[in-house]
DNA sequence: GACGTGATCTTACAAATGTAGGAAAAAGTT
DNA sequence: AACTTTTTCCTACATTTGTAAGATCACGTC
């Protein structure tokens, strides 16, 4: 029963992931900027990643490196599939709606997701 | 600054806003089979949406009728931003296409996405 | 090998969330 | 009016999350 990602979790989760593996002074280096945080604070979410067993603790020399335990893509599916099913009860078809229509999309984006559609009807 | 919306919060605002309008009971009977919980428990979600100003309440006899307060549509565009951000980083593209590929779309569906993105085009 | 520096480990604490119990009030029943 | 049932209102408590402070430990330097 996987444990549950937090917000703040998340954000130093997509550094590590972005680094392949980082220690705690480089997540912070990572997010100046975007997210003011006390070195310290980021510890925390570290160790606490390390506890849900969301990243794998290695030394080196004198600091710890974090390394991602498992694929962004597996976390996403799974938060993905909570937000669908408790905003949008599950239904994936307004979901979508809502975010196009909503959405800032290059053309190249918006070339790949029709591309996308079309493979889907010639799947049904 | 709205206050954020827990998760048990949203099944029960989702209710509510199915419902347009709805008392504890009401709330509880509508989650049946879905969530199971106590109806004191969503008693408690009831007064802490009306806490946070989402929703409401008017008595109605014996029993309190809450209502939304603010319109669903509101309430997903905060919620699916902050869900981009947070996930995603913010790009919608990336979003999209994972939530496309492992969808299930009804043809009809579809056919409303690729209406939906060729209008996109268009305002390019 | 003592000292300073920086990183980790342990501990803390307030706010939010999930989950309800008990007291009290409102309404129908005899 | 007294009793029963239903519903609310107030209170409680464990967990999770955000936010760190303080103690301690590892390393390079003198």
């Amino acid at each position: 029963m996987a444990h549950k990602i937090s917000p703040a979790e998340w954000e130093v989760l997509n550094v590590l992931w972005q680094q392949s593996s980082a220690t705690a002074a480089e997540v912070c280096a990572a997010l100046a900027g975007e997210q003011e945080w006390h070195p310290k604070t980021v510890g925390t979410f570290l160790t606490r990643l390390a506890g849900k067993g969301l990243v794998r603790v290695r030394r080196a020399g004198k600091a710890n490196v974090y390394v991602p335990a498992k694929s962004r893509a597996q976390c996403i599916r799974a938060e993905g599939d909570s937000f669908l099913r408790r905003i949008f009860r599950g239904s994936c078809g307004p979901m979508l709606l809502h975010f196009v229509e909503r959405a800032e999309l290059s053309p190249a984006e918006i070339r790949e997701l029709e591309r996308a559609l079309k493979q889907k009807k010639t799947k049904l």
